[in-house]
DNA sequence: GCCAATGTGTACGGTATCGAACATATACAC
DNA sequence: GTGTATATGTTCGATACCGTACACATTGGC
């Protein structure tokens, strides 16, 4: 519709502060987005951060077998590859444009020298980077995968922040935490029972086999473990 | 399971650059969060952050309705109320504990006078927040909603991108982004078509009538929009 | 030892979406 | 213009989950 799309037509480039509008302004390389480019893909490093202005870019996460959910959209409003200044460099989901239009980008580099001003800050930023993949893999693990699974994952990554197996929990209160209703979790944890992978009892859960739950489950435990594992290496408790 | 819980059981805190960990530490305050308690409400500014440690907590979005479904979990690897640094001081979900336990908690004050030292962040951190809560929506969208509902979400996120009434963009295409057959969405954009909400034709969508989508929709598309608003409040084109 | 609250199991019709197969219609290349 | 690729429409049985209703079993209070 505009003729003449400035940087400043994306918003966050327009809301930047002068001193570092001006420091940005030379480096920032202007781009046509066509339909169906990847920006980035799942797991790589990225080159630039992409300020969309009259494109719009999907974020997608892309299943093993191919099946696909969009996780988030990105336009004039915001920006493409935040991993870039969490810290995580990469990000396990897939960039796309959904609608061709213009934009801006700016060297990895550059973003990434803005963010040395800041050292405090990397940790928790990697922990968000982190907790946003939980987030986007509940998208995805709510669409296309069964309570069955879901309920594996759950445990799983419930159990993984407990120091034993056993864990204080009703169905009643699973079922609130997928959004399902309580008799689908009885119905599926009766099946993780009579499989001898658990066993529960009025609101104790106890895992007897974990890398049984780990094969029933979705990748999307595995993508989320992964993922925390990467950004937060395990620290030796001291 | 261990008799004691020092705050470096945290991850977070276990990591922090001991500088860091000497100013943070004096302001500590251990904390027992029992079962069911609410670290936070939906909306509300929070009074601190939490660090768990052998507690888990749950982020978990209610919807209107009463039905909710769960954001993210989490434990001794992560802290309870990264609004609090990402510049939006609340957030559209509640935290709750999901398993009794332990942990550690820091005033708002403290962890916000940590982050003015990085006045160039705040911007891209608030914008990451309303990503955020876009990918959350999605996740209790996914669990909760029809398609008829998620299309017309769909729909109006993208119009909020674009600066005309028409998307170029065809069904299968958008049930890659919905994660559903392209079949659905056939369907749901008859409905809406028949109803005079819009009219497409070999990818071109044209809305006829927004203020109808939002009727149609679930709540989902105005927590995001609204969250956007909150966040990144308009900015004058120059 | 009885009662009430809580947690779990079962059953049944309803429905949204799926998977698959196929029909039709439009646009564009040649 | 004809043909081929692309986009949309239709049908049908299968299935996962829902809403509702209720039965049973365990725990703890009194």
């Amino acid at each position: 519709m505009t003729a003449t799309l400035t940087p400043k037509t994306n918003h966050l480039l327009c809301a930047l502060p002068d001193a570092d509008w001006q420091r940005w302004m030379p480096q920032l390389e202007p781009v046509t987005l066509k339909l169906g480019a990847v920006l980035y893909e799942s797991g790589a490093t990225l080159s630039h951060v992409y300020f969309p202005t009259s494109a719009i870019v999907s974020l997608l996460y892309v299943m093993e077998n191919g099946a696909s959910a969009e996780i988030a959209v990105v336009g004039y409003e915001g920006i493409v590859g935040i991993s870039l200044f969490m810290g995580g460099d990469s990000t396990p989901s897939r960039a796309v444009v959904q609608s061709a239009g213009q934009g801006f980008r700016l060297p990895a580099e550059v973003i990434k020298e803005e963010f040395k001003r800041a050292p405090v800050l990397h940790l928790l930023l990697r922990y968000t980077q982190a907790l946003i993949t939980q987030m986007s893999q509940t998208a995805v693990c709510n669409r296309h995968h069964t309570l069955d699974q879901q309920l594996c994952r759950w445990l799983l990554l419930s159990l993984d922040r407990l120091e034993s197996n056993e864990l204080a929990m009703t169905q009643e209160l699973i079922s609130n935490m997928l959004g399902v209703r309580r008799e689908g979790v009885t119905e599926a944890a009766l099946k993780l029972q009579e499989s001898g992978l658990i066993r529960y009892a009025r609101g104790r859960i106890t895992v007897l086999d974990r890398p049984g739950l780990e094969q029933r489950t979705c990748e999307c435990y595995a993508v989320v473990k992964a993922e925390y594992d990467r950004l937060l290496p395990p620290i030796l408790t001291t």
